[in-house]
DNA sequence: ACTTGGACTTAGGACGATAAGA
DNA sequence: TCTTATCGTCCTAAGTCCAAGT
């Protein structure tokens, strides 16, 4: 104990288990690593302390906490990470020869105990991060690093204590706003933790209630009609079912004004029941029958979903078509006609041949494999004598001629007259209609996904084991199909069955089935817009509306357990602690076959290095493989806790939550509030994190200021949440040209100012300062360029509309004009040119208007001025913006309330926010919120 | 307790449509 | 008017979280 080692305590208590069945990996073998114990000695708070204490001399931490100095993920690097990734566990084996524990104490103290001013964990890779860190951020970097200067002059002691974390910069107006309203929760919360349990007891049990007096929820999954494999078997009514169902359910829906519009029939007599029965709200239209149900919050305890429903089942993708008999796939030179099966696959791969995907060895292998199997299962390969040919490797494999085909065919068809191409369009919607929407009850709501999956190559994202693999065809014989009862039944494809036909009403989705490669469960649901979706994301929101109301006491307990002698209680404080300032998703555990992504509670050794005296970096890869690259200062207790949890053993490969998963997580978040879990902070913090930057917004100057500022605010919780893109293809040079273009301004600036010049060469002295050269052009050589190229250009013009002429002249039976015409045309050039020597020579440039005067010149100089700003402010918004997705916390976490209250305080036309289909999606909050409305 | 299955939300990229610009 | 950049939608993979099964 009074050992100056303090990682030996730890060492001795979790023991990397010496029994020896595993000993080689002994560290790695379960799953988790080494399990530090379930205590904490207080000799190690103790010595953590001292260890902090040291470090943070003269160094304010704390009020710092939570705002990233530097994030982004840096594309570029995100690639390299990827491809450098290394595998669960790899490294440990390598470099330390597994069971004696010496070296990996060792290793660990030197760097721990040792250069505590610096670096305190470094793992072997420390260097690669720092340099990173310097390397990739610039603008960011220096943005932050100012608002933490400021933050920390502020002093504001409460900064963790409620603010909810932030990306943001201007961490302290932040704070005061938020201390503002911490006050006020704090009085409020005794009673709305009363109410709200209140109110939750009783939507609890009412969920009870209905599963018990009900059938148990098993017996319910796969109730009633079982069979039916096939058409209507039950169904006599075929004809006047949906006015009939429309009339039971507006009846059942307590809250819908039932609503039929699917045929004739079902529209009149659904119009008149509901008219009759709903009366409440029911006064409106027969057209814009919708079904506002945000308007009668009804309780509705959730499980149940619809009373009736009725759909047209799915769309299959068309069947396979043969390539043209001259179309082979080459194995080593050699053309092979390939069975139709083994065809198709080829063909999935010849169609990608320009992607990425076909360079990536996973990719290649997998796709290989399949084909492999596939093709030795349809009857292998033959030449065109018929002789068999085998196909052994996959170098020798040439998917050009393919690839060629699909390359000509996709050409031809953009190639098509647009009334071909119109044509080709009706038809295909003409095929989707009936599965465009579906009758819930008894109101026709849009499904989403009615098309089954096409087979293809599976397109894992980042490193997954599985890309490449062949996603197979789905028959009718795996599809599950789900409606009302007593409904038709929408008849399987012909000489087909589906897999079951079901009726079960708690839940949404109209058909099911299992995809091949990872087993996953595949859904046909609603849209986004329809009634179903919107309710739950209301719900979504305002269930983190309500987190605003537990959020302090949260905050304060979880502020506590960070010192909990419990090992498995302070790391579920810590973790809490991340998901609350950083946010940080759940992170479940993720098996092997699948791509080594995690999230908070799945952080291993190797995503987390700390550093003197409070900085922690992340660096890791998320959901779909983007990286996470943060380095955060924390609170000094999260920062000793890190530090704790990384403590030998621990090495690269271990967990550093090693206590925690993700149920046990939210089975503690549920305590404070029901319904409460580790994604509703991201939610809160999102909407709440924009709220407060739309509140620092001036209400004034253009709706494209205003504008500009939303985005701002939204960019804002993008970067919060880490939504990235990748840069596209084309941006460098779109930068460039750009650029250019702002140049090319200047310089018509430039020549603005010779103009007056030319008019008054005495200013040049009296306003040196407004004639002194722009420094940004202030360049000969680039000049003398520019003006080739302007040169260029207009004979490039002129040249232009010469062909043109000539065309239609053509065209209309005269003759065309001769060359010498052209070669007149061009010497007006010649003036441009001499123009321009003149303005070399004497800086001085005539004015081509006539009338031109001074003033007059000014104030083109001025537009000309507002013109260069409005630019570069594009450029420099598109630079910062490259590599942010604003749509996903746009459509996921930002209550769209919030962006509907800007909208009407600030006179922005919503269309402007919301495009026509988040509009339908948002119907909801555009007729609920006002411009008082808040978070 | 731990694992697996199931249902639903969240996610970035592909791709086609549309608007802006040469 | 054609091309090109941007926008909006579609697609489906990849998460979360709860509950059932072992």
């Amino acid at each position: 104990m009074s050992s100056s080692e303090d990682d030996v305590p730890l060492a001795m208590l979790n023991g990397r288990r010496t029994n020896g069945t595993s000993s080689a990996t002994s560290a790695s073998t379960n799953g988790k690593g080494p399990i530090l114990p379930d205590r904490i000695p207080k000799s190690v708070d103790k010595k953590a302390d001292k260890d902090f204490d040291a470090m943070a001399v003269d160094y304010p931490t704390g009020d710092r906490a939570g705002v990233p100095i530097v994030n982004i993920a840096v594309r570029e690097e995100l690639d390299n990470g990827r491809a450098k990734r290394k595998g669960r566990k790899p490294a440990i084996k390598e470099e330390s020869s597994d069971d004696s524990d010496t070296p990996l104490t060792k290793r660990r103290r030197t760097s721990n105990g040792v250069k505590a001013s610096t670096i305190v964990e470094s793992s072997d890779d420390d260097v690669p991060l720092a340099k990173r860190a310097a390397a990739s951020k610039t603008r960011t970097n220096s943005a932050s690093k100012a608002a933490n200067k400021k933050a920390a002059a502020a002093k504001d002691e409460s900064s963790d204590s409620d603010t909810p974390l932030a990306t943001m910069k201007l961490a302290k107006e932040k704070r005061k706003i938020e201390n503002k309203a911490a006050a006020t929760a704090k009085e409020l919360r005794a009673e709305d933790k009363k109410a709200a349990i209140k109110a939750n007891g009783i939507k609890r049990k009412s969920v009870k209630d209905e599963s018990d007096s009900d059938v148990p929820l098993k017996a319910k999954r796969k109730p009633v009609v079982k069979k039916t494999n096939g058409v209507k078997q039950e169904s006599s009514d075929d004809d006047v079912p949906l006015a009939k169902k429309a009339k039971a359910i507006s009846k059942n829906a307590a809250t819908a004004k039932g609503k039929a519009v699917d045929n004739k029939k079902a529209v009149v007599k659904g119009k008149a029941k509901a008219a009759k029965e709903d009366t409440p709200a029911g006064a409106e239209t027969a057209e814009d029958e919708e079904y506002k149900w945000w308007e009668n919050q009804a309780e509705t305890d959730g499980t149940q979903k619809w009373t009736t429903l009725e759909h047209n089942g799915v769309l299959f993708p068309p069947a396979y078509e043969p390539l043209p008999k001259n179309v082979k796939l080459k194995y080593d030179g050699v053309p092979v006609t390939l069975p139709l099966a083994a065809e198709e696959v080829a063909g999935f791969f010849g169609h990608m041949l320009n992607s990425t995907h076909a360079t990536n060895p996973t990719f290649t292998a997998n796709f290989f494999k399949d084909f492999q199997r596939i093709l030795k299962e349809s009857g292998g390969a033959k030449d065109t004598t018929g002789k068999k040919v085998l196909i052994k490797e996959f170098a020798k494999c040439d998917f050009t001629d393919m690839n060629n085909y699909f390359v000509a065919e996709a050409e031809a068809k953009k190639n098509l007259s647009s009334a071909e191409k119109k044509a080709i369009k009706a038809e295909k919607d003409k095929a989707e209609e009936k599965y465009l929407h579906c009758l819930l009850d008894g109101r026709k709501e849009k499904v989403g996904n009615f098309r089954i999956e096409p087979p293809g190559l599976f397109r894992g994202r980042g490193e997954h084991p599985k890309t490449g693999m062949v996603k197979q065809r789905v028959q009718p014989e795996q599809v599950t199909i789900n409606i009302g009862n007593g409904v038709p039944v929408p008849p399987p494809p012909p000489g087909h069955k589906w897999a079951d036909v079901i009726h079960d009403n708690t839940v949404t989705w109209l058909a099911t089935w299992k995809e091949n490669i990872n087993g996953n469960i595949k859904y046909v649901m609603l849209a986004a817009t329809s009634s179903l979706k919107g309710m739950s994301d209301f719900k979504k929101f305002e269930k983190a509306r309500e987190l605003k109301k537990h959020i302090d006491r949260i905050r304060a307990d979880y502020g506590r357990d960070l010192k909990s002698e419990l090992m498995a209680d302070r790391q579920r404080a810590t973790a809490m602690y991340l998901i609350d300032r950083l946010a940080l998703r759940a992170g479940n555990e993720k098996g092997e076959d699948e791509a080594d992504t995690v999230g908070c509670c799945s952080l291993r050794f190797e995503h987390v290095t700390l550093k003197a005296p409070d900085l922690v970096i992340f660096d890791f890869l998320g959901k779909d493989s983007i990286r996470f690259y943060q380095e955060v200062p924390v609170i000094p207790q999260v920062f000793k806790n890190m530090r704790i949890f990384k403590k030998a053993p621990k090495t690269t490969g271990d967990m550093i939550f090693d206590r925690l998963d993700t149920s046990q997580l939210n089975k503690h978040l549920q305590n404070y509030m029901p319904g409460l879990s580790a994604k509703v902070f991201r939610t809160y913090n999102a909407s709440w994190t924009m709220q407060q930057q739309l509140a620092k917004i001036p209400n004034e100057g253009s709706i494209h200021d205003k504008y500009a500022a939303y985005n701002e605010a939204n960019k804002a919780v993008a970067i919060l949440c880490n939504h990235q893109r990748t840069v596209s293809a084309s941006h460098e040079t779109m930068m460039l040209k750009a650029e250019e273009k702002i140049k090319a301004l200047r310089y018509q600036k430039l020549r603005l100012k010779r103009q007056i010049l030319f008019l008054k060469p005495e200013l040049k002295k009296k306003r040196a300062a407004f004639f002194k050269p722009d420094p940004e052009i202030d360049d000969k050589n680039w000049i003398l360029e520019h003006q080739k190229f302007l040169i260029e250009q207009e004979k490039e013009k002129i040249r232009k509309k010469f062909e043109k002429e000539n065309e239609k002249a053509a065209e209309n039976g005269e003759k065309e004009q001769k060359p010498s015409e052209l070669k007149e045309r061009l010497k007006a050039v010649g003036e441009l040119e001499a123009e321009f020597k003149a303005e070399n020579k004497t800086g001085a440039v005539e004015p081509k208007t006539k009338g031109a005067t001074v003033e007059k010149l000014e104030a083109q100089i001025e537009k000309m001025d507002e013109k260069i700003l409005k630019q570069e402010t594009e450029a420099k918004v598109r630079e910062d913006n490259k590599t942010v997705a604003l749509g996903t916390s746009k459509i996921n976490y930002i209550d769209p309330r919030l962006s509907v209250m800007f909208c009407k305080k600030y006179d922005v036309p919503i269309e402007k926010v919301f495009a026509k289909t988040l509009r339908e999606k948002f119907k909801w909050a555009l007729e609920s919120a006002d411009e008082d409305w808040e978070f």
